[in-house]
DNA sequence: GTGGTCTAGACCACT
DNA sequence: GTGGTCTAGACCACC
């Protein structure tokens, strides 16, 4: 997991961001088990609370459960769930575009300007 | 100006930007004056200090300058010093697009979902 | 027996209360032969600790006897001791009740929401 | 306030209980302040960090909301939504209720019984 | 071993 | 002054 101490998103956003992660690319699997609040604290050089945190939000979002004395488990509806924030975030990044436009910079540009960057990247990995 | 006490983004940014957007679309002229602090503060309903906050930092971004006892006058460079704030945004667009490729959404279809959203929205305004 | 792992109420509760409803219903017999320790553990899938604790609870309220070496039977008063404890039950309901009333719900249209609520039941029933 | 710090529920849900009850009663209005972490904190005798907590999920709930370095106040459908909840309680009653009634002891008897105390109780009060 | 709650005390950004 | 985050360390109940 990468997390950033010094960024201004905080340590307990990163940490839910990165387990969305690991839940979508199957690292965690649905009804899976997740690591404990100790184990992850330790692993991550972050104090046990904050785990505690990131946790109790997965929860809040049905993306896990938790079980008293036994653990945490992936829910079975995770993978969909976070698909659905996802699926936000377009909207979150239309919200941005509209901004530019009000800027002045036409919608056609911006998205001709996206490519473009999309296209040097791809270079650069080939 | 479109304020609002209850987003995250804190109000002293948000006035930034509304002054910025007053400096782009003209209601505010390169060399013109600002409104002062006091003028300002009780105009929006907000705290002077963080009129002030927000002055100072378009001060210090170079799109206003002070004149002792005089007021605060929009500087010459003011337009495309803010243009080039707003190139910046496209960067911050690209990050998010990159984070949902992450999630498995290919990047033509983040494209096609923004060009479907605008259709829309121009659909509804003819 | 239905045992939820997931539930806020701790397993063991469950354990009891779903015992406790086998005695009701005569499937557990007053004086008959209670399931070993190891068995129901097997058989529910849960640590034997847990059994352990619902079985130790339950001969503290004098609802199982153990008997050494000879396994653990339902006491004589088991029956009665049983219907006292969901007597007990309409308490913590009428507790409930009068933290709606202080919401501002009057009691007759507490009962008068139960009532409905058990009618629709019944019809869905028949 | 009344809060027990020995009570089995956790002193963060009964803060969120007592101030869903001043919403109700009026003692804090929709749209109005709500006491700073720091003040309740003291006038409870409870550390920040769990006052915090219980304003973290009133908000999460929309019955409150923050504006940095303001204050919190109470949303405008805070009555509303803490209504919708006291509804719900009903539906936990009814489930209490029909587990009483597994246990042998007739809707009607149940109904009489809770009737029974309500009188009692009303005439301790005349 | 697990999750959950709480305290004490610190730090930061915003108004 | 306000809210929000984080750490350290403790305690409890449950499995």
């Amino acid at each position: 997991m990468n997390l950033n101490k010094f960024d201004k998103v905080p340590i307990y956003e990163q940490i839910i961001y990165e387990i969305e992660k690991e839940i979508l690319s199957g690292i965690l699997k649905c009804g899976g088990k997740m690591p404990s609040v100790r184990n992850l604290s330790l692993q991550l050089g972050v104090n046990p609370n904050t785990i505690q945190k990131a946790y109790t939000e997965l929860e809040r979002m049905g993306i896990s459960i938790s079980a008293q004395g036994q653990g945490r488990y992936v829910s079975e509806e995770a993978l969909s769930l976070i698909r659905g924030k996802r699926m936000i975030m377009i909207d979150e990044i239309y919200e941005n575009v509209l901004k530019l436009e009000a800027a002045g910079i036409s919608f056609d540009d911006i998205i001709l300007e996206l490519k473009k960057k999309k296209e040097v990247e791809d270079d650069v990995k080939a």
